[in-house]
DNA sequence: GTAGTAACTGCAACATTGTAGCATTAAATG
DNA sequence: CATTTAATGCTACAATGTTGCAGTTACTAC
């Protein structure tokens, strides 16, 4: 499945692509370079720093990851589905975390000036999630962290 | 103006703070810390890069400006418009530059899980820009970079 | 199976964006 | 003008990501 996705796009199979794409394929929210390099650590997967990020910019770059900019500024990745399906994403302002709406499709109409064009939409709905929900409501994390 | 838009928020009227807001009300779209900072350097507003970093954290704090995540990982940062009016923006992948599309409202209808709270919407348009369109789709900034 | 080659890795060094701590300056107040 | 404390300007540091390059390894051809 991970090796077929890679020969496909004329990629060689190596341990930490396989592991991401299966790693990715098996999350069901988009994770951040630090989650998955931690991740990999867990099932024993050595692996550079650089060389995740390397695997990470290969797979959005053949169609095979999305990169999500959260609201910090880490990018988070999550395998792009066959269909094509997009969705909006949830972030929790307190603790980070990223939630996927799958009924939520970033849809929209619009006029842009003359000359412009639209690759994607991107919609991120901010706010705070169930465990932060009932705290304050910003600049308080109330999460592990 | 900006005297008034400080005091009434209880803060001190300083010569940065006074910039930085008469800078992005004049700004058609939004700005970069950096940007910001090379504005102020021109019309000869020293200051030291740490204090235009509180400086705009304290006008998004109180409501003064509105911060935006790029598509790259800097904030950019608008004036908040008095009637509270909000719209997407657009960002081109090829020279990062961000505009607004004022007749474009995020909105959404959605049915988050239970506990989660939205407080604001966040819609980017990813694309490129006029300047950029004719050329490649991706990965080879054609503006001045 | 072995050899050759280019893709991938791993390391070190660096770039960008943003924060924290703390001594100093200066805006507001009486 | 004197006092108070918010705001500034350092320096140092943290997080996230990128570049260059030598060494390794997956694939291809034999």
């Amino acid at each position: 499945m991970a090796r077929e996705l890679i020969t496909r796009h004329g990629g060689r199979v190596t341990r930490t692509r396989i592991a991401v794409i299966e790693t990715l394929l098996a999350s069901d929210q988009p994770l951040s370079h630090d989650e998955l390099g931690s991740m990999l650590a867990e099932i024993d997967i050595p692996h550079d720093r650089v060389t995740l990020y390397r695997a990470l910019d290969w797979l959005v770059e053949h169609g095979i990851a999305r990169r999500i900019a959260g609201g910090d500024r880490a990018w988070r990745f999550e395998a792009a589905r066959a269909d094509g399906h997009r969705h909006a994403h949830f972030h929790c302002d307190h603790c980070g975390q990223v939630i996927c709406l799958e009924h939520l499709e970033p849809s929209f109409s619009t006029v842009l000036p003359d000359g412009y064009r639209v690759d994607r939409a991107e919609l991120i709905l901010h706010g705070a999630c169930a465990s932060c929900s009932p705290q304050r409501s910003a600049n308080e994390p109330c999460c592990p962290h």
